[in-house]
DNA sequence: ACAGGGGTGTTATGTTATATCATAATGAAT
DNA sequence: ATTCATTATGATATAACATAACACCCCTGT
């Protein structure tokens, strides 16, 4: 992502939080602005230390743990579980309502791609979302079981590492 | 599950491990158990606890990630990398041949059902696996990339559970 | 000016996991 | 049965991930 194309993105997620009644603050960009310019996914200390490498005013992890939750409960940052890492949602500047995020995470290179935004009008983004979801809904309810969040972090070759292992 | 069915269950685990040219020892043996005994899953530190509970002999948090280790290079034990704690496998005195385990987790109480099992000719057993990852994989082949293994871990409400919240 | 709330600093602690070296148990070869 | 190599476990340290609790600061509305 471009220098032009982060600075729409925090412009829409300041703009986000001031219509939710909270603030953007200086640190919480920056953070943001951290996982938007990574390729991928880091975890709550790489950003701390990507923050110390950048900043005079050193950040302390606490702190950054704080302000992923802040960006999480805004749903400008998600969290991948099976990593215990994070990253800038994809979707930001796109429609207003998001539905539960799916990822696409390449085992070599963990780049990740994510996926199934419910107000995106992407046409290149797949809807895996929708259509595989509903599917697993009704093969769990034949189970005797509900399905009820599901974040899918689904683990991936991308194309580029697809072709360099061939 | 009762003592005769884990006593099975144990003497499979055991001749399979023979078979690989391991063993399954008397410790090796306690963690596996646990895990047959206990209807949710548990943490290194918690069977650790467990362990300890019973057994006059005390065992490390350290032990118990190596046991967990072998079991699960074994095939004995999965875990659960959304929630980051450990169940026996449901298929251990199945088929030979396991596929990639998929699992249902009741966001409630926890149970946690395995499905999924390559060798398993249980009726009861849903065929999440084969259809959906099937389906999983088209979706994500068409935008470009390669399903590589992917362990399911669903979020769902179990029956029980459905029933008490309506 | 000041009261209240939100944001951050700071310290402590809890939880999950791995590294490393020492020691003990096991089994195979002589 | 003794030696030797291998595997399993003990023990300690430390890394990595995460939350609790309290103090302080700063903004904003009155």
């Amino acid at each position: 992502m471009n220098k032009q194309q982060i600075d729409r993105v925090i412009d829409k997620a300041k703009y986000l939080c001031e219509r939710s009644g909270t603030r953007l603050t200086e640190k919480r960009r920056s953070v943001l602005e951290l996982l938007l310019v990574s390729n991928i996914p880091l975890s709550a200390y790489e950003i701390t230390d990507a923050y110390n490498q950048i900043d005079e005013k050193p950040i302390l992890a606490m702190s950054v743990y704080r302000i992923l939750e802040f960006l999480e409960s805004e749903n400008l940052v998600h969290k991948l579980s099976s990593t215990n890492k994070y990253v800038a949602c994809s979707h930001i500047t796109c429609g207003e309502v998001h539905g539960i995020p799916q990822f696409l995470i390449c085992g070599e290179c963990q780049i990740t791609r994510e996926i199934a935004c419910g107000g995106c009008k992407d046409e290149k983004e797949i809807s895996i979302s929708k259509s595989v979801i509903d599917e697993l809904g009704k093969l769990v309810g034949k189970a005797g079981y509900t399905l009820i969040n599901s974040q899918l972090e689904l683990r991936v070759l991308c194309n580029n590492c697809s072709v360099s292992k061939a």
